[in-house]
DNA sequence: CTCCCTCTGTGACAACAGTCACTGTGCTCC
DNA sequence: GGAGCACAGTGACTGTTGTCACAGAGGGAG
């Protein structure tokens, strides 16, 4: 079993020390997600650093009324930045994690994690990498809401969709919607008007992707 | 020269060890900017970690086409996360900085602010405490944009700027609409607004705030 | 004091996005 | 095959924000 999870594991952080790998190994502990299934929750208290081994995770903000919008997506061999910010200062999440397909992540106790920035370099280097692409990646998706009309924006969600899981994008129009805070009608009429310039073709329940980039 | 420096800079970064300070004093440069002075331009190719010592710089994200909105204020006794970030992988800013007041900055350069990440403890706490900071402004800022009308963020931006710099705000309505990415009669419009609430009084090139939390 | 420039106030209008109401359409389960 | 259901398309309307045009108000320079 433990060499099953040593070798998979080296396979997705392949940048992990030796000594490293036998300590997350050790202690951290394995759990299979479903699709659907909450990650993280607004709210809750967390007390591990969240990896990701295989699947996708959407990682994305919601407010009282239960609006939400999508912050990124995390892909196998990333690390949810906000897990380990979080748990630094035993602070309650501000986010929301939920699996897009089922997925494996691993949970390391944040007394751990933070023990290991000092003791494993590349641990450290890891962990700031994530930091620094998550924040990049926040400061994209909030120039799109901050600077773009709700086509652009649409336009960027689609392609973000494509990097992560392939030109057939599996959602409903009011799915997508959600995600973009918007309302179904209006995903809707945009959509249409993409499919009239060649850019996508609509299904019942999926959309087909052919050029978003000329568009 | 030398032992002002020391004792400002010890002043405002209490938690940096002895030997850090030394370093500091030896290799860094010290810049004083005025008022207005852009201490971080987009495109700009960041070879130096930004300190705050004193003055009070904003951080803002600018589009292709000049519109601006603000992510942050930076106090003195802070750091630009942005900078530490861009400066390690060589790239280029994503961000401005600009000084709302005048102000001095401490320039270090990337490599030994990269180095002492593992030589001093008390530098590597400083950044990632940054990191996670500056996280979670900008996420407050997105909730802002994404899930506000722009009364609400426009509360939200009056609340934070009399946070740094007191109940006198000395902006005009064109200022705060650029920082809002919005125009300026609708921020005249709502400042309208809040002072017949009683919330704050209207001057030419100030803003009076009374009370912006029973609005 | 007067000229001039910047800042502020306001009404009218346009554009985009959200909401409502309703229709159509394809899939699934009896 | 038909009933029921989730998904998708569409027109009409509303509200918020942005834009345009213009008018007043305050303050500084000469």
């Amino acid at each position: 079993m433990e060499h099953i999870h040593k070798d998979v594991i080296l396979h997705r952080f392949p940048q992990f020390e030796q000594p490293l790998l036998e300590e997350i190994l050790k202690h951290s502990t394995i759990r299979e997600v479903e699709e659907g299934d909450e990650v993280l929750r607004t709210g809750q208290y967390i007390r591990s650093t969240v990896l990701l081994l295989s699947g996708l995770l959407k990682v994305y903000r919601e407010d009282d009324e239960g609006n939400e919008f999508l912050m990124y997506y995390l892909e196998p061999g990333s690390a949810c930045a906000l897990s380990m910010m979080c748990t630094a200062r035993n602070e309650q999440s501000q986010i929301m994690a939920k699996a897009v397909d089922a997925s494996e992540v691993i949970l390391i106790p944040s007394h751990l994690s933070e023990q290991w920035l000092a003791k494993y370099k590349s641990w450290h280097n890891f962990v700031i990498a994530s930091y620094r692409q998550r924040f990049e990646e926040l400061l994209q998706t909030l120039d799109s809401i901050a600077f773009k009309g709700l086509d652009e924006r649409l336009l960027f969600y689609l392609k973000r969709h494509v990097k992560v899981s392939g030109k057939e994008i599996r959602l409903s129009h009011q799915q997508i919607a959600d995600e973009l805070n918007s309302s179904r009608e209006v995903i809707s009429r945009l959509l249409k008007k993409l499919e009239q310039t060649g850019a996508i073709t609509l299904h019942r329940n999926y959309i087909e992707v052919h050029n978003l980039d000329k568009v």
